[in-house]
DNA sequence: ACTCCCTGGATAGTTGTGCTGTCTAGCAAG
DNA sequence: CTTGCTAGACAGCACAACTATCCAGGGAGT
């Protein structure tokens, strides 16, 4: 299809569609005259995964580019094309404050305790959570219990939500479906937490004014 | 304390405090002359509070307004202060697509089925629930179950929180252990699923290549 | 052959957000 | 009376993500 169909059947606007194709987010159609390219399905597919990333996981577009390029770097193992996805998806954490090194060492200590093995050592998480856990640290004595006890709801979701990637799939769409299942199912646990907190809220401190 | 104290303990830029205050997120300091004012430890906590919500949360200046006037305003009631400072945390959903009132039904089950009663009708996150629901609904069907589990395990994690609140509390740190909570804890909690996730995801799938 | 419309590519401009810097003029302490 | 700091007004800046304009080249229909 020509770029007009594919702005019509996406309804991205063509000056984005032809930022994406520059900023190297959308491959190129194949060229059939000089002038004009072919797209098919998997600009279409990739217009509309770039799109909820951006609009449901406010990623920018710097990391999608990070996260294109894995899932087309066909060297790379499923693990590996994952471990870079994630990397991507994980803001960059702030600029180390005093206690990082103390917060980097529990941090660490949670990710053990949980039996998370399979995480690697330089995994971009593993630094956000330093971060995280210097920012609760600097507000007071962190509840060693309290992260544990994050940590093993973590792991239930986590578990249930890679047993359910179906194993058969091409790895383009195996990292499609891993990638909007971490942004959306994301976006969907913390939007349900709000929820939950709102009904327990009001449960308890109905009666205060 | 004079200005640049407050600066200086905070390290808070004063451009960005003169920022603040003149977009109400930090109340002015007590005149004592017309040239300076006396800034205290509300200040203090204040611009510690704001500095979370901004690079923590991402909470944009605007949101953090509603609130900061919620907290402030005393005729509201404990849970009425916490629902507005729900609505404010939510980012606005995104305009709805032709699924939105069949993703609405469903965001209303799930609220309904997970004994959620204490919700609003119109809180922002119930909006915000049909809206990610419809996003997951424009790639293919909608596993209710899936759904169902998740709201388990956000009642499980929210109970958890509301119930750590102290009681005793005012009203502001009230709000603001809340706050920071929903923030803070939100973002552990995204980031140990994405650990979660990345420790699986080597278990299941490190022989593929 | 001629006109029309659409194309890819280059490049410049716009919008929104969150600051940041500069300027003015008023005190107040030494 | 100089020096240092202040509040307040306002303009400017950096960045991200688009968005708009212009250009010249085809191909399709006549």
């Amino acid at each position: 299809m020509l770029v007009s169909e594919l702005v019509r059947r996406t309804s991205v606007p063509l000056a984005t569609v032809k930022y994406y194709l520059r900023e190297g987010l959308l491959h190129p159609g194949r060229r059939i005259t000089p002038r004009s390219a072919d797209y098919d399905e998997t600009h279409v597919r990739r217009l509309a995964l770039l799109r909820i990333l951006r609009e449901v996981g406010g990623i920018p577009v710097d990391r999608l580019r990070a996260l294109v390029e894995a899932s087309e770097d066909d060297r790379l193992s499923v693990h590996d094309m994952f471990a870079r996805a994630t990397d991507a998806m994980a803001s960059p954490p702030p600029p180390p404050g005093p206690h990082r090194e103390e917060a980097q060492a529990l941090a660490d200590e949670v990710i053990e305790t949980a039996g998370w093995s399979g995480v690697r050592e330089h995994s971009a998480n593993r630094r956000k959570l330093a971060a995280t856990i210097e920012v609760l640290r600097d507000r007071g004595e962190v509840d060693e219990r309290g992260l544990h006890f994050y940590a093993e709801a973590a792991d239930r979701i986590a578990r249930a939500e890679i047993a359910s990637l179906d194993q058969d799939k091409d790895r383009a769409d195996l990292l499609e479906d891993m990638v909007v299942g971490t942004v959306v199912y994301g976006e969907l646990l913390s939007v349900l937490r709000r929820l939950g907190e709102e009904n327990h809220s009001t449960e308890r401190f109905s009666d205060r004014y």
